[in-house]
DNA sequence: GTGAAAGCGCTAACAT
DNA sequence: ATGTTAGCGCTTTCAC
């Protein structure tokens, strides 16, 4: 077979736990007994069998990672760029991520993620939203457990999020800064967290200028946030004779939609009036103007939650509580300042 | 710690190998002991230790899923769909799935995946173009390779393909059978395969029906196969004066970009001339009209590499050779009876 | 600081 | 058909 503690030991002339210590950084090993062992490692290239590490020592070093599947299959390759960020993290710590998606109508009696039926992981991560009983399946299995962009209703957690409230108030600051007082909001979903934080921002920034709220420049009354609720949103939007000079959508599929009913109806972007948006997916550079947006950075997310588990792990440090992760703001062609506005 | 196949033997009143050899369905057992050893396990709910079995087994049963990275995280989740097939067909056969991602530009001395480093997978699937010295690596491993929508130079291997051929031949054909005569192939990136496939596709369907192949009407100039190549690739052929009633273009992406163009230039779609694409991307039925595609089960291919991979490893019949999965005819909305057609 | 030895939970000859 | 036993490659007390 391959090469074994054994030959290392051998060819070392140390014992068996000698190689092990060594391996392991534990206790005091002289230095240069320490230096004879590495050298032999590298010598025969030598790999410690995981398997024989986890059957000897209790820990698996095997991470789950949970998605639901029509979270992980979107267009937008978000959940994707999660788990990218988490992988490429989780190599550092020699952990292993199996990665598995659950129905998202997952309930008592569904199949189960073998990794949990075998325990064979030392903790999960759940991305999105998760279906509770999953949750509690877990929760009882006394696992440590990550949300990102998720936090399930009951119990208290660790998740990581992105930094909705702060993005949106940049966007918004962003057009204040331009000279634009008449800003809309454009949303949806209300009972999303996300959703919720944006819209904060976005009353954040304009208190902080002074500029007041104002409830019929609000349209956020679709149910979801997609392209077409952000024409239809528009559309309400203008039927009501507002006239604002720019505009801050919830997210860029809203603001894709928004920009579409705005062309129809001839308002030039940005000369007529400026539009920013949130997420910064791809299709955003081919849009016409290039769209203004904030960015978020994905792999960031899975990459904090990844080090938030090993802490967990390691340290045993259960610090409890949300994780931000900062978002940026990023200026393409469809903003401008504000027409009349010599500031 | 949890319950083991001791507690198993104990609560059944045999021996450890017979429990053993019930869990595995080796030799025969009588059927009243195997029953009492069923009964124990159910009533323990004794799942063995995966890594146990892995240590004395000598197998590992995992499996390295390899993607190059700006693959797996495009906005056209094709790949994601083809993992996920993958890994709930993985389920069925107790296999993991080690999911990672190479840098396109990987070459020696780059960051070669944990799991080979360690020797933890029992085969790799790796889909899209995987970088050469991965392959090789791999093969010096001497562990079995199966490949998704590539197949390296160099080297015969087992891949699985769409059936790029008989899909294009099953658009044009339909287009045919509309009463289509005059009909343009869209292509690009002569070089691809998968391109290749396509256009002996539409070749192969007009042949079926004696309908000559016109040079004139096949622009496959462009290196791309993008939105802005299909929206040129239409320009420079009508550029040219011919007048199709019909275009097959090699891909959505470019049959988009043709609509544009002709919806620009005033030709109705399909009242004027009907388009059919390749691929069944998501924004399809988005269109304005919908569009007629041919439909690509990537989750089916994800399966088919994953069965093809266990039989390699189980039966030892390393059958090798290409694999095509079926793929279908959507018609949607942008496809009609050929006008002044009347059979 | 280093070595000897007892497992970790299972499989796989080899006996019976 | 079933039991006995020797490992698989490593970690981890416990001596020295």
């Amino acid at each position: 077979m391959s090469v074994t503690i054994k030959d290392v030991a051998k060819k070392a002339g140390v014992s068996l736990s000698t190689v092990s210590l060594v391996i392991n950084r534990k206790s005091h090993i002289a230095p240069e007994t320490r230096k004879r062992v590495e050298d032999a490692i590298a010598e025969l290239n030598y790999y410690p069998s995981r398997t024989a590490r986890v059957l000897a020592s209790k820990k698996t070093s095997n991470l789950g990672f949970i998605l639901s599947d029509d979270h992980f299959s979107r267009a937008e390759p978000f959940y994707t760029k999660v788990f990218l960020g988490a992988e490429f993290e989780a190599r550092q710590f020699h952990y292993y991520i199996l990665l598995t998606t659950v129905p998202k109508n997952f309930r008592e009696g569904s199949h189960i993620p073998r990794f949990l039926l075998e325990r064979n992981v030392d903790g999960v991560i759940m991305a999105g939203h998760v279906p509770q009983a999953l949750v509690d399946y877990v929760q009882n299995l006394e696992l440590p457990i990550i949300f990102i962009d998720y936090s399930p209703g009951r119990g208290r957690f660790t998740s990581v999020f992105m930094d909705n409230e702060g993005g949106a108030c940049a966007a918004v600051n962003h057009l204040i800064q331009l000279g634009h007082k008449e800003i809309a909001f454009l949303g949806g979903d209300k009972s999303h967290p996300s959703m919720i934080g944006r819209f904060q921002g976005y009353q954040r920034a304009l208190q902080e200028h002074n500029l007041p709220l104002v409830p019929i420049l609000v349209e956020d009354d679709d149910p979801e946030t997609t392209l077409e609720s952000g024409y239809s949103a528009a559309e309400r939007l203008f039927k009501r004779g507002v006239q604002p000079t720019a505009i801050f959508a919830c997210n860029d599929a809203m603001a894709t939609g928004c920009m579409k009913y705005l062309k129809e109806n001839n308002l030039k972007i940005p000369e007529d009036i400026s539009i920013v948006g949130f997420d910064d997916i791809e299709q955003d550079v081919l849009l016409d103007p290039p769209l203004t947006t904030i960015r978020v950075q994905k792999e960031e997310m899975g990459a904090v939650a990844l080090r938030r588990m090993v802490e967990m792990l390691e340290k045993k440090s259960s610090l409890i509580g949300q994780v931000l992760v900062p978002v940026e703001l990023v200026v393409r062609k469809s903003t401008a300042r504000a027409a009349g506005d010599r500031s």
